[in-house]
DNA sequence: ATCATCCCATGCGTGTTTTGATTGTCGACG
DNA sequence: CGTCGACAATCAAAACACGCATGGGATGAT
């Protein structure tokens, strides 16, 4: 994921830019739509985060060039005007997300997230992967169920994140060994099963609810409620 | 479009509908959970706007529900919580976007359209197929008639969803096992009608309408009506 | 050299799949 | 009106595959 800011006021867009850059989010800022046009061309954004009283061309305008060129870039609208005739203009040119300021930084990421999160193939790359009470951070590759640390094997922990990065989907053990030992799966080797089986004795065994459950006949998924 | 509104404010529920309708958008109303749950296993929605001061579940939970089964379904967050703290927790349990009571009709309009706009953009294959109050997700495995979870084996499944890719399509007993088997079809075996008697006693047995029917000396149909 | 990690092979118990025989249903025809 | 035959539904035992556990060997790091 990678953010354009688009915002006169320095201080506004810094404070924004570091604040996504704290949930490992790359953050460009640009000052005004020219600028930030040219950016946009050197480089592929996933969301444009975007002032309306610009310099030069107005946000809304600069939207309009967006949508026509970027078709799939996700734009949220962070400015000033509050009243509904602005938002209405703003949804009108394409935004797909309208925040008034002043605003609470954890509000902005969370508009962020959900428009991005339809677009995205899978979900948003978070930091943190969570399911239930367990706990993966992909950067430190810390492992922690409730109040527990866990320490996992590599092998471990990459069968472990790409269960996490799939919850709720039926996977074969095909699909599990080329895409965690990237290899062709290699049939007549049980290696999954073994690996499932560490996995689950380190975070399933003493915790509930199960995470990892067996489909018999099809393969593994990973999904927190029961049966 | 078609939009399902959950709210148990009975006057808030029937100004978003008939404001809706003069849009010329289906729309239907539910008093809480409970009921809008069952509305979705009748009728494929593509927006939701929901609430979350609601009996028995409240819009958090059934916000949660929804997004594990109806993947592609916008859901838009109208509620008088108006804190920061609610509007995230509406966003992590998958709302599309978050409007707070009181609002001007014109805005609740304009933010639906955009979050089906977005998601228009990506061809999201659904992934739960349905027919009557029968569901089969694809992704996760997962069955249910009516509120009710079914658990098939590998093979009750393949049928299962072999018949329900078909709909309203008749099918021979070497269609089924061509597809299902995946082996050209041993004549003198009755697997078939093994199977199909198996799928039955699960997924027709307890319910109304029966979805399995037999034509003789044909084969097997799936459909919803009777005859 | 020692240790942890990783992978493979084997065997066992259990649930699933298949088979083949039996029972049930319905229409045609004597 | 009863019988027969074709087809479908049901049943239960047998064959089979699957998932899980375990021990041990190869590999690489310290």
């Amino acid at each position: 994921m990678r953010v354009l800011i688009v915002d006169d006021e320095e201080e506004v867009a810094s404070f924004i830019k570091s604040g996504l850059e704290d949930y490992g989010i790359v953050a460009d800022t640009a000052a005004d739509a020219i600028i930030g046009q040219k950016m946009m061309a050197e480089k592929s954004y996933t969301s444009v985060i975007l002032d309306i009283n610009l310099p030069i061309i107005n946000g809304y305008e600069f939207c309009q060039i967006i949508r026509e060129r970027y078709r799939d870039v996700a734009i949220l609208m962070l400015t000033a005007l509050g009243s509904t005739e602005h938002k209405l203009t703003g949804f009108d040119v394409g935004a797909d997300d309208y925040l008034v300021k002043p605003f609470e930084f954890r509000e902005l990421m969370a508009r962020l997230r959900a428009i991005n999160r339809r677009r995205a193939v899978g979900p948003i790359e978070s930091v943190v992967l969570k399911m239930a009470d367990l706990e993966l951070n992909v950067k430190s590759k810390e492992v922690r169920r409730g109040n527990r640390k866990l320490t996992l094997t590599a092998r471990e922990l990459a069968l472990l994140e790409y269960f996490m990065k799939n919850p709720n989907k039926a996977m074969t053990r095909a699909e599990i060994a080329e895409n965690v030992w990237d290899v062709s799966f290699d049939t007549g080797t049980n290696v999954v099963d073994v690996y499932v089986n560490y996995l689950r004795k380190k975070i399933d065994k003493d915790f509930s609810p199960k995470l990892i459950h067996t489909l018999s006949g099809i393969g593994y998924i990973m999904k927190e409620d029961e049966t």
